[in-house]
DNA sequence: CTTAAATATGACCAATCAGTCACATTTTGT
DNA sequence: ACAAAATGTGACTGATTGGTCATATTTAAG
């Protein structure tokens, strides 16, 4: 989506750019980033970012396809069927999204704020489609343990994909509510969202897995 | 939170007052809503609002106050010990909720939109702080449920309070992505959220128990 | 009827911001 | 060395906002 004139730039330059757009929107919501302000801390003019991108949206959509490659990078390695079943799967991409944490923090605190934007008005649209496609991703994973006979099959596949993406969400937004994370101060200190944290990162997604384990498998028939 | 100018209006006309804010911030954001242009919609001086509210928060809060009495009324003659099983008060409270969406439809649209202000910069802290005091609402009746031996023991109450939490906002937000309502539009036909959706509300509160049910109840021994 | 207290008013302030555009500078190709 | 294409620039526009305050109007009291 960025114009040519930000491809032809510089690697370092392009990076510097980008990296002080990701601060930006890390810690605060798209409506309330100003790229007046990130323009001055990058000492270019302001005209310049309209030469490489079509608006703020534009520059916005940039950075999260950015850092979505990137942390699929880490994610796509991890496979259903080298796992036993669907929950140490679940386990792993977590496992795997510290990985991404821990190696690319700037991106992974990006990311994370992205929840933070779900309701702003100006992307509201474009997050809800994103949602939308989310969700379908989940119902093919939930289809195929329904195939498999390990998942129930009393209630439609929509509102059990709905309640998986709810509760993937659900574990950062508890990680927050807990202040097990903190990231608003770690981004400040340049320190990863899961600094030294992996522990309590996978022990609550044991914790989420034990609770909703019973909601989606299959009941053992008494 | 309103100064004493505004108990001394007129009935009439406080009414109508509150009424057109609430219409602007149940369509829009905090920090979207315009105080500007309810003002002109009300033919009255913006200075007016200033004598009746310290500023924007002020009257806000005072809105979300009054909603809330009005809800409160209809929901807490609902009680635990007149059900069965702690779900058929779970659902009933849904119901009550329906009530309160038929006879206050205004106020059902302005407390339904607060849910997108979860994450609007300047409300944040005010609403970290009640969603604080719902999930500790919550957690009482989770450890009432594990007291009486109905619940499962074996995850942290914290835990399962935010599940039930998240459970009870998802319900609405699965009905808004599903399009089974729509607020942004019944409000502009100056309908409740949940006109004519008695059975479909219903049933998605019947569905998501039954997903969720195995997740909250002590399960069965094998 | 007069005075004083309570309200209502709306022009005005300071701040913000996304986005533009005429112009300056640099790079490229010949 | 020159022209032309590509980039960089920052003052400026237009719009919006929450909140203020000196002043005008209404109401209440004596």
């Amino acid at each position: 989506m960025p114009k040519s004139t930000f491809q032809n730039l510089d690697n370092s330059k392009r990076k510097q750019i980008t990296e002080a757009f990701l601060r930006e929107f890390a810690i605060k919501t798209f409506d309330e980033a100003s790229i007046t302000v990130v323009v001055k801390q990058l000492g270019i003019a302001k005209g310049s970012i309209y030469q490489y991108f079509k608006d703020k949206l534009d520059l916005y959509m940039y950075l999260i396809q950015e850092c979505s490659i990137v942390k699929m990078s880490y994610v796509q390695s991890i496979k259903r069927e080298d796992h036993p079943d669907f929950w140490a799967y679940f386990r792993n991409l977590y496992a795997a999204g510290y990985e991404f944490d821990a190696q690319n923090p700037l991106q992974s605190h990006f990311l994370h704020n992205l929840i933070q934007n779900l309701n702003s008005p100006s992307v509201k649209p474009l997050f809800d489609q994103m949602m939308g496609q989310t969700i379908a991703g989940f119902e093919t994973l939930v289809a195929k343990e329904i195939e498999l006979g390990l998942f129930r099959s009393d209630v439609p596949v929509k509102t059990m994909a709905f309640m998986l993406y709810k509760v993937g969400v659900g574990i950062q937004e508890y990680l927050e509510h807990t202040k097990i994370i903190e990231p608003k101060q770690s981004i400040y200190k340049n320190q990863p969202v899961y600094q030294n944290k992996k522990d309590f990162l996978l022990a609550t997604v044991d914790e989420f897995i034990s609770l909703i384990k019973p909601t989606f498998n299959k009941s053992p028939l008494i």
